[in-house]
DNA sequence: GTATCACTTAGCCACATGGATAACTATAAG
DNA sequence: CTTATAGTTATCCATGTGGCTAAGTGATAC
């Protein structure tokens, strides 16, 4: 459901700088500079990834005075495992009918 | 751990194709071109995301004769879904310090 | 009030990605 | 043995992405 909403989240989590800002944050809210501090990356490049995070409704920030503070929001991850959930739900349904046709087969065998 | 794998992972489940060969694969194995059919796409475009999907480890095939036939390997989503738990445990562990914390206040206030 | 700090915006560049066509290969089918 | 089928390979193109520098803005600190 929402197909847009999951190519935003997934794309914002196939990035390695992306993943230790969410991970980052769930230690607690941070500001923009001090969440930029371990990568190695402009300014501006780092606020790309920042952005993408926001877009993917992954991460929220606000103003205080000159900095911005920024909040993860773990919620949005929902739409990434119920996807991954229901393929593999329906992969075990196909296991399921699998077993129930074999036993038939088996059944007849005899 | 592992994060070209993640980058992999995540980045072949960011578009609506790739998400819908995956989903497609659930109900059993299928040819490409059978595969390719509800895609309007040139094989050659949509023979790309399949690769894609090989490459993260989702899907593998095999050939038969002239066609070669595609199976899901869903054990690929562990990684993912392991990482998002990983990051809600670690969410879930801020609210619990910062529960007790604040608990700790109140019984020291009185 | 001027300098500094914490972003922000604008623009540039190299490379990746998602799409296409055209031409090729290998296995059936007739 | 010729034709059709099912992929495959090679190129090409427009756009997106991840990085950069340079210059701007607005809030603090001195």
């Amino acid at each position: 459901m929402d197909n847009y909403k999951l190519d935003a989240l997934f794309a914002a989590l196939a990035d390695p700088t992306r993943r230790a800002i969410v991970a980052r944050l769930t230690a607690g809210d941070v500001s923009v500079s001090a969440l930029a501090d371990p990568h190695d990356m402009a300014l501006p490049s780092f606020l790309k990834h920042l952005s993408r995070l926001e877009a993917a409704g992954l991460v929220r920030s606000r103003k205080e005075g000159r900095t911005r503070i920024c909040t993860l929001h773990p919620e949005a991850l929902a739409a990434a495992t119920t996807w991954i959930d229901a393929q593999r739900a329906l992969w075990e349904a196909r296991l399921d009918r699998m077993e129930a046709l074999a036993l038939d087969i088996e059944r007849k065998d005899q």
